[in-house]
DNA sequence: ACAAAATGTTAATCTACATTAACTTCCTTT
DNA sequence: AAAGGAAGTTAATGTAGATTAACATTTTGT
């Protein structure tokens, strides 16, 4: 069953009593996006706090050129969309798109602070998830100042081996602040 | 007392009985470093959670060439050190250092699981907390990619203006990630 | 008040990466 | 299997910001 997905992976952080697993399930949103759909869309309140069970997705922001910059990927096991958005019920400025057909279970936010105060287990499960995300962060903004773009796509291709190959060139380029020409130009330097 | 100035801050984000107050009381350090010393020095294990009273420090990233990348800086009220290094109890990567003698409060990793445990609250209090630093990074990731530094520069100004005038200019060309020359060019081409 | 150190400036030169544009290859759809 | 679009490549040219190095100014310690 796709709810048990999730348990499970609650269960990877903190300790959940059956009545306290039927709580969170009771509030979940089974859902599917197609391919191309938008799970949040820039300008829109994100309304969901969203766990993706298969597929892959993309959070990107669209500068005033209209150039698109990539924050994140999303597959199986991550939670998505725009952490702002959401936590302040205010406009996104980032949009999350799908580039497969996607399946992910959802919770509203008026639910999600329910469970934050039926569940306050839940708090220390964001708690681990979002500090180990800050961590990635701040790493990632260190490289983009202390690295080439080189380095950073030999980095990248190790810690997400499972994404580069899913996902079109141009967007891993996006990722990493580069254009696909550049991308291009480096792949081949290092197939040499 | 200084104590005291935590317990505030904490209820601005939740709710916290005396009982509750007195046991977070009870496993404070109240500590004074030097201008120049450090807090957190990379290969050490970050031991503490540590919250600024007053004074300022920088957390920074010291690359191959010996350059320093600063990720973020300090004053009084915000919480510092090496999240990764304290959450996973490992060596650290960044250093915390003082730019001025700085006052603080300190919880050590053992005391912190206890509160926890102790005033569940708390989980809430940093999952809130984190929330929003890691949104602020999303943004600073976006602007690195998106904007020229004249324009991160001007950001940077208008959102800090409490720490561009208390910090040496190489560290905000550090913090923007690029050189001091070129922020001193930049500056004068904005005083035009 | 002085010297020394730390911080900031200027300008010439250099380079990593962007831009443009033409071309190729791959993937979809019918 | 043909056609049209999406993705990837190549190469010439342009530029934001780095590097170097010399100098100016401010801060600090004694």
């Amino acid at each position: 069953m796709e709810f048990e997905k999730l348990i499970k992976h609650l269960r990877q952080q903190i300790n959940l009593t059956e009545n306290e697993a039927s709580i969170i399930v009771a509030r979940l949103k089974n859902r599917t996006y197609l391919k191309g759909q938008y799970i949040v869309q820039e300008g829109d309140v994100c309304k969901y706090q969203t766990f993706v069970l298969s597929g892959k997705v993309r959070t990107f922001y669209l500068d005033d050129n209209g150039n698109e910059h990539i924050i994140a990927f999303g597959i199986e096991n991550w939670w998505i969309g725009d952490i702002c958005s959401f936590t302040s019920q205010t406009p996104a400025e980032f949009n999350t798109h799908c580039l497969e057909n996607t399946t992910v279970l959802q919770i509203t936010y008026k639910d999600m602070q329910e469970l934050y105060d039926l569940v306050p287990q839940l708090d220390r499960y964001f708690r681990l998830i979002i500090q180990k995300a800050y961590g990635n962060m701040s790493k990632r903004i260190v490289r983009n100042h202390s690295m080439s773009a080189k380095e950073r796509y030999t980095v990248f291709v190790e810690t997400y081996p499972e994404i580069v190959n899913r996902v079109p060139q141009y967007m891993v380029a996006s990722y990493l602040g580069i254009t696909k020409e550049f991308l291009s130009k480096i792949r081949k330097e290092l197939t040499n």
